[in-house]
DNA sequence: CAGAAATAGTTGTCTCTACAAGTTTATCGG
DNA sequence: CCGATAAACTTGTAGAGACAACTATTTCTG
């Protein structure tokens, strides 16, 4: 079986795709870290909580919306739990499964950090495209995910 | 100065490449340390190593080519002159700088691990797109990169 | 040409993530 | 309804990156 290389565009697609991958999440990270003291995980985490129906979720299904193993999400739910930001309580349905919910703190947190991260966002991605070119990148990510993730898991609520 | 939050169509866009870039490197990650216990920076550093004259390159060109700090490749390529993969030795022009050589051993395992790696990449992501998308990503990336790095020391050699 | 500043790299420490193993509870098959 | 398997976490450990501090040269400046 002999290998498909890539030609020019397609190198090029790729090359500039891996840059991204690897540049943009420390832009993201040192923004939060400065300014609020958590990473874009850590983030991510709080915004999908102070969403969902009494800002509170099941470990898995908070797993599942943020891309994250289950160890992962633990160890990261426990660090912000130690600040005040995250309350974990047995859920009462399923005796194995726990709940967490955005304490008071949790929810000021993230009210006051959304106005950045978002500004982080638009001048690094979407203010650097034209409006044809979000919705092409809508459709891409769409296609790339459906083969990274064929259940479709991720969370498709807003982020701000 | 008030919040320009983002709208639906921007708000899925960004979610789907948070998606992505929280995906995507797991994937390549696994294959690589899998099939050649390396992880794909580890890679894209012997990739970059061996398209360059005398498969030889300044520390600080390396970092800038795959977008690293200095500090980080430093580690990686101790990490990789252990295993026998790179070879470092000062530089004669500048006494500061140190080189950094793939060995002949680095280089069959570029050759042995390039096949596998470029498949993946085929499978969760090129082939995933049409032609015209892959021309959109590469525009994307392109403006995108602009504003995180708008010196653009960022690689455009081949990666396979 | 001396001192100051910048450049090139290494090393140490701390945090975060992956992986593996362990615990508790639910569900399924006979 | 009992044992086996699966599900939902938690915890321990080891590896990789971020950041800061340090050393050794080179370049710039008065």
């Amino acid at each position: 079986m002999t290998t498909r290389w890539l030609d020019d565009r397609e190198r090029v697609a790729w090359v500039r795709l891996a840059a991204v991958m690897e540049l943009l999440p420390g832009v993201l990270d040192s923004q939060l870290r400065r300014d609020a003291e958590l990473t874009h995980f850590d983030y991510f985490v709080l915004a999908m909580l102070s969403e969902a129906p009494e800002r509170t979720r099941r470990m898995t299904h908070l797993a599942a919306q943020t891309n994250a193993t289950l160890p992962r999400l633990s160890h990261v739910v426990r660090r912000l739990e130690e600040r005040g930001l995250i309350e974990r309580f047995p859920c009462p349905e399923d005796a194995r499964a726990t709940n967490a919910r955005l304490t008071a703190a949790g929810w000021a947190k993230v009210q006051a950090t959304a106005p950045g991260h978002v500004a982080t966002v638009r001048e690094h991605v979407i203010d650097a495209l034209s409006p044809a070119q979000v919705d092409q990148l809508a459709e891409i990510g769409e296609a790339i995910l459906a083969r990274l993730d064929p259940e479709r898991r991720v969370a498709e609520g807003s982020e701000g």
